[in-house]
DNA sequence: GGTGTTGTCTACCAAATGGTAGAGGAATGT
DNA sequence: ACATTCCTCTACCATTTGGTAGACAACACC
């Protein structure tokens, strides 16, 4: 077995079943059991639960920082057109693997430190959002309003509509691939007409 | 002490705890304490822990429902309007208690049967709402979309934005009282941009 | 006064959980 | 050949958790 690899597995194991029932619910065993390992292999790599949960976010907010910024500078100028680019960036891995975005919403129940050390770590990506919006707000080029929140609730419908798929269930919406194209192009619709310049 | 009393303050207890840390971060212990009471008082006005969960999903539904009903009725016909009266309605004891929206965000994660008793105690809700979003596309008075991802769309924005105050203080916002309205402020003028026809 | 019924309690339990102790196998370097 | 380091394992433990058993007090009904 390569190097390296076992710690991968676990952290790939922990990231889908922390995102997908909960950091609290899922236990040690049944990571082990899903790796095909002892608990204290877990335990040889991670020396706590909360180192566990503390590598699996920060690798997330890693792979979530490089989709991004390769997004923003594949990208044309318009501001809109930038913000469909890191949409659609982060609507693919987030559908492919919705444990992803889940985990994120888990932050502020672990313990502080864990949290802290997340948020120092998206800090940089969230300042440069916020001053880029606030810039074309300036040229404008996309709706005056409050750049912090304006990302705020960006960030809360796509986090939102990408984690609750029982939600649009309960209207009836099914995750074909078809419906999840769907999703998407409305999804950016809506942001489009949430961010363009008021006529 | 009055009959039926310490059932009630045994739900409102639950109903914060659940929504701030999640159901399965919190113990039967801990509502007990929090109540003052002892456990075995907890099992006997709900046999289980699921019976307990089912009542504040079941309990939060119906306030929910009142609340949206009445802010419908007293809004007047245009439609921005109304959702806007919907959305106060929402936000306001969204914002009082965190935890009642927080909870819901869970649904997805408990045993199936409590999941499909709260979304039928929601589904005539949800109906009714993606009927009205239709029949205001084809007169024209909102954007022409999907009226079932609308529905979800304009959910997840309202759940994502009144339940993860932690991203929010992560671009610098602080839940003071001037704050929040600057919040509800920005949220309805970008759910009005996101909705209204295009010009 | 006796006989349920209701609501709360103390005492206890089996299972699960995060974590420790330490053995052992397999490379690797000398 | 030997020691060391790396990785994984079995065995165990203290604590916590949801839940059971049953005592006890207050009250109602008759």
């Amino acid at each position: 077995m390569a190097a390296g690899d076992t710690r991968e597995r676990i952290l790939t194991a922990a990231t889908d079943l922390f995102g997908l029932r909960g950091v609290d619910a899922v236990s040690l065993d049944v990571i082990a059991a899903e790796v095909g390992v002892a608990k204290q292999t877990l335990l040889y790599w991670f020396p706590s639960k909360d180192d566990l949960v503390q590598a699996v976010l920060v690798q997330a907010a890693t792979q979530l920082g490089v989709a991004i910024e390769a997004a923003i500078r594949s990208a044309n100028d318009d501001p809109l057109d930038r913000i469909e680019a890191v949409v659609r960036a982060v609507f693919r891995p987030a559908v492919r693997r919705p444990a992803l975005l889940g985990l994120i919403r888990e932050v502020s129940r672990l313990s502080p430190v864990v949290g802290e050390r997340f948020q120092s770590e998206l800090s940089p990506l969230v300042d440069r959002a916020v001053a880029y919006l606030q810039k074309e707000m300036d040229r404008g080029r996309i709706r005056q309003a409050d750049p912090r929140l304006i990302a705020g609730l960006c960030y809360a419908t796509v986090t939102g509509i990408a984690t609750e798929p029982e939600v649009l269930r309960s209207v009836g919406w099914q995750p074909t691939t078809a419906e999840l194209r769907r999703l998407r192009t409305e999804l950016l619709a809506f942001l489009r007409a949430a961010l363009a310049p008021l006529a």
